[in-house]
DNA sequence: ATATAAAAAGACATTTTTATCTTTATATTT
DNA sequence: AAATATAAAGATAAAAATGTCTTTTTATAT
């Protein structure tokens, strides 16, 4: 479904969304073993994010990555789309080109509420959302 | 979310259900053609099929791929299931190695749902409930 | 029997994704 | 101002997915 690389983009937003704020930035290294990924790919995504905005960083002793009030309110969705891109969750789920509702692919119909409704769930829900509830105990963004 | 060869691999098998039967085998290239994708690529995927005894097929001259009737009761999950695996369908949404109901990661509750009625709908429609539809005219396996 | 047409099998090539390493730029601290 | 710690950028490497080509096997038709 999601590239490793969106997966590894997600757990780390969500890990600067508990841990981070503009005081406590947090560097890819202690990210990296927090939520068990590789380090120097886990620079390189976060770059992207930072670079796009959704999340913050400072160079120099003391930096690091963090997320802002702003970058809390942000959707998972809008760290999938600055991966992956979104083609595909537009993209038909049998490849055809142009299928659309009015030309369905032979199962368009089967797979168009479940597309729709997830985007709805990744959209409305803020990062922050996803981080109240682990930091409540009631989810993990790491599990050895 | 399914791989190439898996989205290629559903549309062949439809074209299968709607063209084929023991008596009216068909060739890779026909297939190729006719749903659009590259025919060598597509002879690999149909020889994993009919490996894993999805589809059927005969050498020689007038050879070629086929379903038979148990071919057409067969599902999408079965198909996808001998290309990419279940795996993508099995496993966590942000790669979490242990991911469960009792360890749930932070979007789990979230994307379950959909997880669940997706297989459902890819395992209670048959094949040939599929090609149906197709028949019909109200829906396609190959958009220009 | 022989020739032929097709799948099956295997080797090879390309592209994309994933991952690592090195250098550069920049804030911070001393 | 100098040293240092960190992100940013860029170059390289490895693995996986995708795609192609060649050879072998086998069923059919002649």
């Amino acid at each position: 479904m999601l590239s490793n690389q969106s997966k590894y983009a997600i757990r780390a937003v969500l890990y600067l969304a508990i841990h981070s704020d503009v005081k406590n930035k947090i560097g890819t290294k202690e990210i990296a073993e927090k939520i068990d990924i590789p380090a120097p790919f886990l620079a390189k995504t976060l770059q992207s994010l930072s670079k796009a905005k959704l999340i913050h960083s400072i160079k120099g002793p003391n930096g690091g990555f963090y997320l802002n009030k702003e970058d809390q309110k942000k959707n998972l969705l809008d760290i999938i789309e600055c991966i992956d891109g979104l083609r595909k969750f537009n993209e038909c789920f049998i490849g055809l080109p142009r299928c659309s509702d009015e030309n369905p692919c032979a199962i368009h119909h089967v797979v168009k509420p479940f597309k729709e409704s997830l985007i709805k769930e990744l959209t409305t829900n803020t990062i922050e959302d996803f981080a109240k509830e682990t930091q409540k105990g009631k989810s993990f963004i790491f599990l050895k």
